[in-house]
DNA sequence: GACGAGTTAGACAATGGCGTCTAATTTTAC
DNA sequence: GTAAAATTAGACGCCATTGTCTAACTCGTC
């Protein structure tokens, strides 16, 4: 019960942990055998039992455990959203670029996509408190922080809700399919999506003020 | 073996299908038990192994059904894209809506989704193989539809594969979430949704030859 | 060195699903 | 009506998994 032990006992749990996160993950939860967990974890299926007291637990523990270790990370990226005209698209692109890397092309995001889809059925509510969380206050946040673009008369927006909405689809728009084939996008991928959604963002919604101070001339500056 | 007979294995085979689709799709393909597919399609057990030598056969089969069904009406939806300017932004809010309602919030659509993150690791030719008659050939074909319309300048768009994926991104940004967790929007949400998407797809890749009559000026045709 | 909490390996019963088999029954073809 | 084909219900062996139990083991503390 000392601080060692204590220690050894939570370099357990935290084992267990991330094993039955990747389990769980790859295989869904019934297909999930405690023994395969146990040996990614290095760790007897007793132990296991110990901590939790059946596979059930275990599973919602799991689930509870990504839910917050994602919902920090998001709240982390949403403070870097960026709030002034100077150098908007780019500060935009590296925001949409941090919300993909760290909040739904890494590892938690795709694991509680796909959890929340085979899994959300059997427990409405753990995943309802997900869905709030999570990408319900990524639109509410964004919403705000646009909000605050449009009246610093960055952006023109007639709908904010939306607009975080589409920003969001935008900027996943190329990296859907590879999350969803499982792979991970690499540093130029994201940096190109984030840019090809920024700029149509921009295009769509981006007033004068929010152009590059001496960024060469975009599409919707054609003139004649 | 003569028309009768094929029209009662056919029944048969197809209410299995049917069945299984429903159950797999439910519990995934580990939790689904042959009996309980045996149960919802009205049929022994024994049937079901008659038809289908083991529940792996099955599976790929009721996966390869869904995906015709789903191809052939992807087809029959492109085929309804609007080729002119006139009343485009009609044109391509119905197209939205009709590829929303039929290929992407529909039975089919969300079967196949959920098929693919839960079991696409372990039968990556099949997945692959949707990848490339669904979401690719979405793109491939939207992609020179947007270049048709290009071409007679009512779209301005320097890159029309980014173009297409966007026009798909904003075409679910609303109903992303609820088709998640399952839900099916009703004809209302579908229009908007899709109004939402292509007034923004328009303000940002729009030309004025393709505002709508009396349409008021868009961002993309400031000059200077 | 001894204690004790925690861990480990392995055995164990119970459960449930898969796939096979058989005998009886229904459906279809002629 | 009859024969062939298909279907059904049920029993069966097999295997994997869950969750429990026990005896041995590790390791830090006194």
């Amino acid at each position: 019960m000392t601080g060692h032990t204590q220690r050894g006992q939570c370099a357990k749990r935290m084992s267990i942990l991330d094993a039955a996160a990747d389990v769980f993950c790859r295989q869904g939860f019934a297909a999930a055998s405690i023994d395969e967990i146990a040996a990614v974890a290095c760790v007897s299926r007793q132990t296991i039992y110990n901590h939790y007291r059946e596979k059930e637990t275990l599973f919602v523990a799991v689930v509870e455990d990504v839910m917050n270790r994602a919902n920090a990370m998001l709240f982390s990226v949403l403070s870097t959203f960026p709030d002034g005209a100077d150098d908007l698209e780019d500060g935009l692109t590296g925001f949409a670029v941090r919300l993909n890397k760290n909040c739904i092309c890494n590892h938690d995001g795709k694991f509680l996509r796909k959890l929340v889809q085979t899994e959300g059925e059997r427990y409405p509510h753990l995943f309802e408190g997900w869905r709030q969380q999570g990408p319900g206050k990524l639109t509410t946040a964004l919403s705000a922080l646009l909000a605050r673009l449009a009246h610093n008369q960055v952006l023109v927006i007639d709908d904010f809700d939306v607009a975080a909405r589409q920003f969001v689809a935008l900027a996943n728009a190329d990296l859907q399919m590879m999350t969803l084939f499982g792979g991970t996008p690499t540093n130029e991928e994201l940096e190109k999506a984030a840019r090809n959604a920024v700029r149509t963002f921009l295009k769509a919604y981006g007033t004068p003020k929010a152009e590059k101070a001496g960024g060469e001339p975009q599409l919707a500056t054609i003139s004649g």
